[in-house]
DNA sequence: CCGATATCTCACGTTCCGCTGATATGTTGG
DNA sequence: CCAACATATCAGCGGAACGTGAGATATCGG
């Protein structure tokens, strides 16, 4: 159950750092529990903003801010309702979602 | 390339919350430039502390804190070096990373 | 034993982030 | 047309997080 550590009395100054820059955006988009529980909301289906605020017990203003948020990042997309057009209907951008997971994937594999 | 909108002109009601609490303490830790690069490097086997904040370009003291984020959080393990008991190497706890990449998956899939 | 090394801990200051409240825009229904 | 609704935008406030500096502990080399 050991770990096979160096032998080598001196540390390594031959490593170099990894890029996280794009794990590390994707990271905080999810660290808040409003954006995360939106994204996975999202992953069943388009859904209003009112519907996910309910959902969440959050302010619809609060929720629209986070959809911003997830919006100028690329992970969603928003599109008028066709009958009612009030409503703004949400839904996510798969490709961008994979990108933002194989990001994430490439730190913790 | 139309989604397909609910047809009610009304939204559900019955929506419901996910939970996300792991994927946002997960996230909440790979946010941070620093922790995402160093669970990365440990991916490749352990290092200690001098290693990493060299490869990284940061404070031994920042680094050491870091490491201890997350080390509460149960991502990575301190063992000292057999033969120079001087150094903390640091390793990944692959169950613990395996769980957090799941649950960020959930959120993601 | 003493100085250098490696790491840890923590208070402090600055910066960042999320929530709130107010306001604005557009839409539907009556 | 007007009131209610759905959403968006933004300044401002309070709290959390990051890096820093100082100090402590422990170990190795000479």
């Amino acid at each position: 159950m050991s770990i096979r550590l160096p032998v080598i009395g001196q540390p390594r100054l031959d490593l170099e750092a990894p890029d996280v820059t794009e794990a590390t955006a994707a990271a905080a988009l999810l660290a808040d529990r409003t954006r995360a529980a939106i994204l996975r909301m999202l992953g069943d289906g388009p859904h209003c903003v009112c519907e996910m605020a309910a959902a969440l017990g959050e302010r619809e203003n609060n929720v629209s801010n986070h959809l911003a948020r997830l919006r100028e990042a690329g992970l969603v997309r928003a599109v008028r309702h066709e009958t009612n057009a009030r409503f703004q209907y949400y839904e996510r951008d798969e490709a961008a979602v994979a990108a933002a997971r194989r990001a994430l994937q490439g730190v913790l594999r």
